[in-house]
DNA sequence: CTATTTCTTGACAAATTTAATCAGGAATTA
DNA sequence: TAATTCCTGATTAAATTTGTCAAGAAATAG
């Protein structure tokens, strides 16, 4: 499970330029100053995000960036696996696939998954539309109690 | 959000020292070649479990730790936040409180916030008995819906 | 009481990851 | 044709993680 500046500031500019007029277009500049973020560090999280299909651009003057799909069809959870790789907590693997553990080993194996799980299920489920409207406080629910 | 191979381990030593025998004292040197984990690194992650008060301990030969308390006493959120500090996701915020943003700013803050929340509603309510008794699988949920 | 075993603590160092910067380029428009 | 903007890959700097190391304190066995 990873979650660097990197998302925040992906999902961050992707609000800007939602928040911005339908057809404008919005200049990684613009992001840039507003949300005090290097602009060269940004050019690199919209490029992904473009190659990912969540925006498209146009250069030259007057160029810049907006959205390439709705934002209610713009999932957290894409976003961030997107810029970040994987949601998913790893948890006892090791670099070739094993358990880390000998004894004991696939007990822990279940939280880490089941983690991810948790954290996907609710990325998966907010959208960017869900944001701009602030309709995600409040939605986060606690797990399953365990039934026999 | 900050889950490390430290928390993980931590979970692991606690896993271990919960499936030993209930007054047999488990030693670091036997985590440390069971799990395959320097031993010189499990002391700092024991040391930390035992000053919140998840383990206790007994020095010389015959020595070692045990559970301070019930398994099902123990939950997740705790151990974790114990090793790797507050789980919360945190979001557009600087290191002087503040948000990072100047437009479009607290929308985003929902999000890191209920994600934040999501994970320890979900660490909170998983206990080391859970892990033991294999009755963690199946448990993550998705999000509320958003309702009007 | 002495030697051995084990936990305890804090400082230090290596390795990895994150967060940027930099340089050169390509498309677009005025 | 000059200015503006996106585009890409390489490189560097900072921070964090993942350990190691050294010195010590408590407990026990002999």
């Amino acid at each position: 499970m990873k979650l660097t500046t990197k998302g925040r500031y992906a999902v961050l500019a992707l609000t800007e330029i939602a928040l911005s007029d339908r057809d404008k277009l919005t200049k990684i500049s613009e992001i840039s100053k507003s949300q005090n973020i290097s602009s060269t560090y940004l050019e690199q999280i919209l490029s992904n995000l473009k190659n990912n299909g969540f925006v498209e651009s146009l250069r030259g003057p007057s160029g810049g960036y907006r959205l390439a799909i709705d934002p209610d069809r713009i999932k957290m959870g894409d976003v961030i696996e997107a810029i970040e790789g994987k949601i998913s907590a790893k948890g006892c693997i090791n670099k070739d696939g094993s358990c880390t553990g000998v004894s004991g080993r696939c007990l822990n194996h279940d939280l880490w998954d089941e983690l991810g799980k948790q954290v996907e299920l609710f990325l998966g489920h907010i959208s960017l539309k869900d944001i701009i409207d602030r309709k995600v406080l409040g939605r986060s629910r606690a797990p399953l109690p365990f039934m026999d």
